[in-house]
DNA sequence: TTGAAAGCGCTAACAC
DNA sequence: GTGTTAGCGCTTTCAA
C-alpha cells in the first residue's frame, strides 16, 4: 500500500498568471469564474496570460475552498462472467460522456463484498465526491436509505421499491414492464399464440415488473399464460433448463425472457435440439447486450435507453441543490431491437 | 454546465479530533500518517477520538498539501456496439479492484473524438490525477509520446511499438503471438491440418503479432499456410465475408481468429450454411469476451490475464517515483479457454 | 514525543 | 472593476 507516485513539474498558479497579466490574483480568479465582472480589456489581457502559461485552476485548491470536487462517485460491482447482461459497462460509458458535458468526472470505487456501504462511507467522510449515482437498487434499498440517513447527495438509477410514491431522493428508471410488453406484442404480431415467459425469481422486484408486461400483453390479446411461465436464477444454465421443461410440457412457439442471459439459455437448448431460432422458435431477450448483438442469427432484445438515463441522472444531480420539493422520479421507455431470433 | 451540487453536512476535521483527544492538530496528523512517532497511550487516545467522530482526512486539503490526489486517470474510449471485444470493460473492473488495494481510485474521463490529448492535458494541468494508465497504444503511441514530453507520470497497457527496446516508460502487455499459437496448437492437437487465419489489416501491429503466432505454430508442425490467411476489418460482417471466401477457396476445417468479433463472423457464416461449429468446423477467438462465453455452443477463446495486467500496472505506477533506471516492460502470458466451438 | 507556525492554491467577503 | 484579507484542512518544518 501507498508509496507515492513521482511528481509533475509544478504547473503555473493563479499568482503566476496575475503577475504576467499585471493584475491581482483575485482578478484572475474572476476572469475564470465570473468573466462578466471584468472590463473587456482586462479580461482579454488575463485570458492571454492564461493562454500563454497554459493555466488550469488547481483542483485540490479549488475543491478545498469551494467544498466541491466536481466528482461523482459510482460503485462498480464485481464482474459477472458468463452472464450476458453487463449493463453497467454501457452505463459507465454513457455516464462518463454525459457527466463530462456537465463538468463532472466519474470516480469509480469497488463494490466490497462484505460491507456494501464501506466505499460510500469513506468517500463521503473524506469529501472526495460531490454526490453518488447509485445503481444497485435492485435487491433492496439498503444503500439508498443509508445514504439518506447520512444526508448524502445522491440519485438512483432504479426505482425506490420500498416506497415508490413518496421517494425521498430523485431517481431514474426504465419502464421494464413496457419493455416486456413490447417484446410480447412483437411476437404476437408475428403470429405466435403460445408465448412462454422465462423470468427471475419472485423476490426480484424488477423481474416481477417485467413479467407483468408479458402477462398484460398476453391477456390484452386473450392469449393463455397458464403453464407458460417459469421463474429461475439468472444464468444460462437455468434458462436452458427452463426452456427444456417448457418445450416438453407446454409446447410454446416463442419465448420472452427477462434477460439476455436467459434468452441465451434458450438459444443453447434450441442449438442442442437442432431447432433454429427465428425459424422454428422465436426468442427475445432483455438489455440489448453485446451478446444479443453478436450471437447468430442475432437476438431480438429490449434496449434500455442508458444514454438518456445517464443524462437525466446528471440533470437530477445538478438539481439536488435546488428547492427541496418532493424529488422527482423519471420513468424512461425502452425500445425493441428486432433481430434474427424472431 | 456546472451548477453546484448541494453540500453535505461538514464532516469532522483534524481540529475536532485534536480537541476531543486533548492534543494538537499536528499530533492527530501524525497519528494518521506516522503512528510510530506517538507514544502508545497518546496514539490510543487519538485513535479513539478518530473512531468516535468518524474522522477521515479531507482529500482536497491533503491533496493540496501533498500534491498527490491518489487518483489514477483512465481514458475510456467511446463504446463500440456490435463488436464483441469489450476488453476495456473487464479491464476497468480489474483496475478498480487492484488500485483500491493500493490506495488509489480511478478517475474516468471521456475519449474526445477530435483531440485524443485534450482530456489528458486538462487533468494534468489541474493536477487532478497522480498518473495515467494509457490503454490506447494500439494504433501508435501519440498519446504516450505526448505524455512523455509533458513529463507526465504514466504506465501503458500495451507495448510501445515505436521503440519496443528502449522504452521510456513502463509498460505491461499480453504476449498475443503466444495466444494465437496456443489456439493453433489446440486445433492441431484436435487433428486439424488446414487451419485458416482471419486477422486484422496489416497496419495493425497487434494483429500482425497475433498472426505470427498462428504461422509460427503452423510452420512448427510443417502445416501449410498459403492461401489460408486473410486480413480484414474487425467487424462481424468482415469476418463472415472472409469465412465465406476461405471456405469456398481453401477448404479449411478450422479458423483461428484475431478477435472474438471475427470469430463470431465465422459463426454467423457457419450458421447460414447450416454447418455446426465444433463438429463440422472448429473456431477460436481472442479475448474471451462475454459473447464467447455465452454464444452456443461456446466459443473457444484466448483469455488475456487482465487482472494480472492491472496489478502489474499499479505496481509499475508505484515504482514511478523510484530510481529512474530504464523502465521495465512486462509481457504476460494468455491462456486458452476451450469451449464447444473446437 | 509533542506543539506552533507557515503555507499549499484557491475563492468569498469586503473595501477601495 | 479591481485589490486586500482571510481561511478552507491539511502536512512540512522546526522549536520545545
Amino acid at each position: 500500500m501507498s508509496r507515492v507516485i513521482g511528481r509533475l513539474a509544478a504547473p503555473p498558479t493563479l499568482a503566476d498568471v496575475a503577475e504576467l497579466a499585471g493584475v491581482s490574483r483575485q482578478t484572475v480568479s474572476n476572469a475564470v469564474n465570473n468573466p462578466d465582472l471584468l472590463r473587456e480589456d482586462t479580461l482579454a489581457r488575463v485570458q492571454a496570460a492564461i493562454e500563454e502559461l497554459g493555466y488550469q485552476p488547481n483542483r485540490a485548491a479549488r475543491s478545498l475552498r469551494t467544498r466541491s470536487s466536481r466528482l461523482i462517485g459510482l460503485r462498480i460491482p464485481p464482474v459477472q462472467e458468463g452472464t450476458a447482461n453487463a449493463l453497467i459497462d454501457r452505463f459507465v460509458h454513457a455516464l462518463v460522456d454525459t457527466s463530462a458535458d456537465a463538468g463532472y468526472h466519474i470516480l469509480l470505487f469497488p463494490g466490497e463484498a462484505g460491507d456494501p456501504v464501506a466505499g460510500y462511507d469513506e468517500l463521503l467522510r473524506s469529501t472526495a465526491v460531490d454526490a453518488f449515482i447509485v445503481t444497485d437498487t435492485l435487491q433492496g434499498d439498503s444503500v439508498s436509505s443509508w445514504l439518506r440517513s447520512r444526508r448524502a447527495p445522491f440519485v438512483a438509477f432504479g426505482r425506490p421499491w420500498e416506497n415508490p410514491e413518496g421517494a425521498t431522493h430523485p431517481w431514474v428508471d426504465i419502464d421494464s414492464a413496457a419493455g416486456a410488453a413490447l417484446a410480447t406484442e412483437h411476437l404476437i404480431e408475428k403470429g405466435h399464440t403460445r408465448i412462454a415467459w422465462i423470468g427471475w425469481r419472485r423476490e426480484h422486484l424488477v423481474g416481477e415488473e417485467r413479467r407483468s408486461g408479458w402477462s398484460r400483453a398476453m391477456h390484452a390479446h386473450s392469449l393463455p399464460t397458464t403453464g407458460l411461465a417459469s421463474r429461475v436464477e439468472d444464468t444460462i444454465a437455468s434458462g436452458r433448463a427452463a426452456t427444456a421443461a417448457l418445450l416438453n410440457e407446454a409446447a410454446p412457439t416463442a419465448f420472452v425472457c427477462a434477460s439476455d442471459t436467459l434468452a441465451l439459455g434458450v438459444l443453447h437448448e434450441l442449438h442442442a435440439r437442432g431447432l433454429r431460432p427465428g425459424e422454428d422458435i422465436a426468442v427475445t431477450g432483455f438489455d440489448d447486450s453485446i451478446a444479443a448483438q453478436t450471437v447468430p442469427p442475432g437476438l431480438t432484445s429490449v434496449r434500455q435507453p442508458l444514454e438518456d438515463a445517464a443524462a437525466e441522472l446528471v440533470k437530477a444531480l445538478e438539481g439536488l441543490q435546488g428547492p427541496v420539493g418532493s424529488p422527482e422520479g423519471i420513468l424512461l421507455q425502452p425500445t425493441l431491437v428486432a433481430r434474427g431470433s424472431s
